[in-house]
Parts: structure tokens; sequence; C-alpha cells
DNA sequence: ACCTGAACACCGTTCAAGT
DNA sequence: ACCTGAACACCGTTCAAGT
């Protein structure tokens, strides 16, 4: 069975995630495929166009989950403790995300993390606007959510074998929480 | 003048911060020094020692630079609002931070995030234990702002064209101060 | 002690040749 | 249409030879 542009663009996500940006290479990546370099260069120009290819994956993936996983929640409040708490959980599974961090002086990886940030941010500022919070004090708020959920993500790849267990756990999360949660009536 | 092992790590580690761990490769740094591949098998074994060292120069310096600006301030709270505005400071400089963050594959990598992350982990507990916060909380409260303070690093990493400016800037180093704040009695 | 320069293995890229 | 296999350039590593 021949293999397809998207068989190797997953494999080269897959790889991303787990070795960073510099491990999705032409050969490994062809050895893993179990076929050679000149099939490779049948479906790409080079490797740039791979790694574009896998960089709007990743990109049509991270977005499509955040829209199942947050906006089908109704309550913006419930929506900033999802936001948060799933923060925690989603770094434990790979670090696509942290690997494109640190490639952030790729100017291609640079452009699809300035879209994706700046996306969430208008999310974050459209969901403090329906918390009340006035039109000029919704950006900060945006921008520490966003800085909060990003923090828990990188904590934990950074140390994933101290991790926080039972009742330390739920009450990182609660703080968590009530940081980004702004003033105002509890539910 | 002959090169010394630190001229090859002082330059290794510039372009750890600019262009990432896999950047740090022994032709390139050689052109940048304007030597040959020979010439840095004198002073090390192989690339590994150099990423070694590199890393030993960072943690080093990390360490002594966060004592001499926070650890020379005496109030507890006063601490805490230095290490946000500071967490957001610092990232607009260099992102070795980030680069290491995305190597964290790397066996060497890995165990130094771990020992940075848990001494500033066990510095904030006892912040927060100064702070009067049982001490069941403080590694949640601890946990938590470093969290915030990884968090803000990487926004800024992965957004630099987008910075609040003005008002909209102090009021997000505020936010940022008040989440990681307990409650307690206002100075 | 410190460095050069040639050598070789590995990965990116090309391309003629196969099915 | 899809792939192989050989070729060549680049970087990691080695090492004999230079000063």
């Amino acid at each position: 069975v021949p293999l397809s542009r998207g068989d190797w663009t997953e494999e080269a996500l897959v790889v991303l995630a787990s070795d960073g940006l510099a491990a999705v290479a032409v050969e490994p990546l062809a050895r893993r495929l179990d076929a050679t370099k000149g099939s490779f260069y049948w479906h790409f120009a080079n490797r740039a166009e791979l790694v574009a290819a896998t960089l709007e994956l990743w990109e049509r993936r991270a977005t499509a989950e955040t829209i199942e996983r947050i906006e089908v929640i109704a309550d913006p409040r419930e929506r900033l403790t999802a936001l948060a708490t799933g923060a925690y959980t989603r770094a434990s599974r790979g670090n696509a995300y942290a690997a494109l961090l640190a490639a952030a002086s790729d100017p291609p990886v640079r452009a699809l993390l300035e879209r994706v940030t700046r996306t969430q941010l208008e999310f974050l500022e459209r969901l403090y606007l329906d918390l009340d919070v006035p039109a000029d004090r919704a950006p900060p708020h945006a921008r520490l959510a966003y800085s909060v959920y990003l923090g828990i993500s990188q904590l934990r790849i950074a140390d994933p074998d101290n991790e926080p267990e039972g009742r330390e756990l739920l009450t990182y999360l609660e703080l968590a929480v009530d940081s980004i949660m702004p003033p105002g009536p509890a539910t």
C-alpha cells in the first residue's frame, strides 16, 4: 500500500511532539515508515514543506480540540474552570506546543504561534466581557489567563516526575481557577 | 590568542538562547569563533560535553541572578511582586529557558530542568510559609506562582509582536501579582 | 599546549531509472 | 503515480601531523 502525504505528516507530528522540531528529519522518518528518502521527495519538495504541513495539521487539531472542549460550555465561569484544569490534563499527553515554543526562532513556527496566541487571547477577551469585566480590563485579564494556562502546561513538562497528587493537586487547580476568575457574584 | 573551553561554552550559550539546542553545533560554532572543528575537539570530547558545560553555565548564571534579584528583598510580598514583574522583563532578553523546555526529551536537559524547578518551588514554599500560609497550602501556592512565572515568560516569547503597553501592561502585571498573593493583611 | 586538514559516517537533496 | 538507489553537499567525529 503506497504512502500518502498525510502518512508522512502524521508521523512528523508524532515525532515533533515527542522529540522536537529538529527530530522531524527526512531519513529517520523514512526509516520509521519503512520507505526511502526518494519516496519522501515524491510527496514533498523539501523538509520545509513537510514542516509547514505538520504545523498546519497541528493548528487544525489544536483549534478543533479547543472548540469542542471549551466552546461547547455555555457558562463563562465554567469555561475558565475547564481551561485551567484542561491545561494540566493536556500537558501530560504530548508537548507539541512546547516544542513549537522553543522553535520560535523559525519564521513559520513564529507565524503559527502568533496566530494561535491571538486567537486564544481574543476568545478569552470575549469571555471576560461576558463576565462583565470592563472593556479596558478584559485584555489584561485575558493575557493573565493565557499565561496561567501556558505556565501550568510548561511546569508539568519541565518536571514530570514531581507532580502533585490528591488534595495538593486539587488545591493547586482551585488556586489556578481563582487566579483567573474575575471579581463578581459567585454562582 | 588561543581559544579556551570557556570561549566555546559562552558562544554556545548565546546560540542556545537565540536558536535552540540543536543550533549548538560544532561546525557553525567553529565558524563563529573563526577556528576549525579540530580545535573544538581539543577542548571537548564531543558535542555532548559541550552541551553539558553550556547547561552548567546557564544553571550557575540563572541561580546567581535569581539570588541577587529576589533573595536580597526582605519583605515576602515584595519578593512575589518582583518575581511576577521580573518574569515579564526577563523574557525579553533571550529564551534559553524556553529552548531548554523544548529540549526536555534530552536526558541531561531534563535533569537540569528538574533541579532548577525544584529549587524554585522550595524557595517559593518557604516564602508562602513566611506569609503565614498553612503548611498544607504552601506547596500548591508555590506551584501556582511558578506556573504564573513560566506562563508570563512563555507568552512573551510566543507572541513578541503583540505586547501590552502602558496602562494595559500595568493592569496585566497587577493582576499577575494579585493572582499569586495569598489572602492576608495588606501592607 | 593548541591547532590544522584530511578522512569517514550520517542526513538533506537531486535525479535517472524502475514498476 | 509512486518508489528505489546512487550521487553529492553538510556536520559530527577521529587522528596524524604541524607549531
